[in-house]
RNA sequence: GGGCAGGUACCAAAGUGGACAAAUGGGGCGGGCUGUAAACCCGUUGCGGCAACGCUUCGGAGGUUCGAAUCCUCCCCUGCCCA
């Protein structure tokens, strides 16, 4: 009888920190609770690590509560130096404003803002006009530097330096949850569990200003099984837009993860039942194989739709899985080159730079001499040839680059 | 403002006039083993060139020198100590 949506992100893993667990219970038992998490701009899209937050949200507004999407055009502009080991680069408001646009209507898509029961709003609205002095006076007063400095997050931050720009962060975002509560009844703050001093500091202000008491909850900060961050891999980040990372490779993000964090991540990154996550869980060996398609579908079809997530699937297995199902590519990475070039014929490494399979020529002869260039599934034996339009297969030129990284190229 | 220590490739970190495209470790990439996993083993890791070789890179700008990541001058940035 768990109807309380606390404890389905208590059971699924989503919990790190609570200002009050029973609090916080009480409070989530009822509905209509409006709660917000803030998202930074620095970037224009959001990337695989802001995934925790989003189905958070997600369970809570499906519980009957009403999220509150915050992007922080205005605390962007100062940068949060809460688990970075050095300063950010500070953007410019133009792009802070523009990456807060794209991120609203990417988190659209989860949460169908309607300006009443869901909202997304820009804290760039109320702290960009705020004075200096008034805000010192009425706001400042109420933030201790002894206690401050011995936060976790700024400790850290005193061995390397640390800018009083950045030192001046926690108190905006004390300064939104305020706001928050002042124009919306907004009574919890979610967030990565490096948001926690910040979150706090809010809740201490609501206190003080309003008297009134207020929650938090953080969220584990997710690293892979071997220590990465999550939504990170070493050649860049995991976007959520799929014109910056294709759905085809968010679903190979996924069903290339480590054993040891399929369960975890079903549990985080799906809305499948416990019973069936537990099941998954439970495959062993090879078999785990099953429980990665299963989470890299629904997590695909959670941020890119039904449709792209079956495309991503076929096309994964038409190049990795069984010999029948070797027909849909449409999800695939894919160039058009034009007929009359191929007919001219290309050397294999232009075909592999031109496409960005890989990054230069060098790349490209060093990858042909190690013995990780293929094309229509045939290891490239010699690099003076071309490649025409001979090569032409039904479904195009199929050029692969070590054991997983594929590429199409179709004439046009 | 003064004193000291620093800024080297994706990261960390050696190098302190030529043998430096720059040791070593991590990461990445490729191969092998496998299950599109982990671990492990081997190779590789600035760009262009088949190659000889050339080009760009050691915070920035100048200079000394046949020759500079290394020496000099000025500047920018960071940390520590003192104010």
């Amino acid at each position: 009888m768990s109807s309380n949506v606390f404890d389905t992100l208590k059971e699924r893993g989503f919990i790190a920190q609570t200002s009050d667990e029973k609090a916080v219970r009480r409070m989530l038992g009822k509905r209509g609770v409006s709660f917000y998490i803030g998202f930074d701009s620095t970037a224009h899209s959001l990337h695989a690590g802001s995934l925790v937050p989003i189905m958070a949200m997600m369970h809570l507004q499906r519980a009957g509560h009403r999220p509150i999407a915050i992007v922080g055009g205005g605390t962007t502009m100062v940068g949060d130096p809460s688990g970075k080991d050095e300063m950010r680069q500070i953007l410019d408001e133009q792009t802070i404003r523009a990456n807060g646009r794209a991120i609203h209507s990417q988190l659209d898509r989860y949460l169908h803002f309607d300006g009443q029961n869901s909202l997304a709003l820009d804290n760039a609205d109320w702290l960009l006009p705020l004075k200096y002095i008034p805000f010192l006076r009425d706001i400042g007063r109420h933030f201790s530097v002894n206690r401050m400095l011995s936060a976790e997050a700024y400790r850290q931050r005193l061995e390397k330096g640390l800018s009083f720009i950045e030192f001046n962060y926690q108190i905006l975002q004390a300064y939104d949850f305020l706001t928050l509560y002042q124009r919306y009844g907004c009574t919890l703050q979610m967030g990565g569990d490096d948001q926690w001093g910040n979150i706090l500091a809010g809740i201490d202000l609501i206190r003080r200003v309003e008297g009134a008491q207020t929650e938090a909850i953080t969220f584990p900060l997710m690293t892979t099984a071997t220590g990465a961050k999550m939504g990170k891999t070493a050649t860049g980040a995991v976007w959520l837009d799929p014109d910056k990372f294709s759905p085809y490779d968010y679903y190979q993000y996924w069903v290339n993860c480590d054993d040891r964090d399929v369960g975890r991540f079903l549990k985080l990154f799906t809305f499948l039942s416990m019973e069936e996550i537990q099941r998954l869980e439970s495959l062993e060996g090879s078999k785990i194989q099953e429980a990665k398609k299963v989470l890299a579908f629904e997590a695909t079809r959670i941020t890119h739709g039904q449709k792209a997530a079956e495309e991503a699937q076929a096309t994964a297995s038409a190049v990795f899985g069984e010999a029948e199902s070797r027909e849909n590519l449409e999800a695939m990475p894919t160039t058009p080159i034009s007929l009359e070039r191929l007919k001219e014929g290309i050397n294999p490494v232009d075909l592999f730079v031109e496409t960005g399979t890989v990054d230069s020529k060098k790349e490209a002869k060093r990858l042909f001499q190690q013995g990780g260039m293929y094309i229509n599934g045939q290891r490239v034996k010699r690099l003076n040839q071309s490649i025409t339009e001979k090569n032409l297969t039904p479904k195009g030129i199929l050029l692969r680059a070590g054991k997983k990284k594929y590429h199409r190229i179709t004439p046009n």
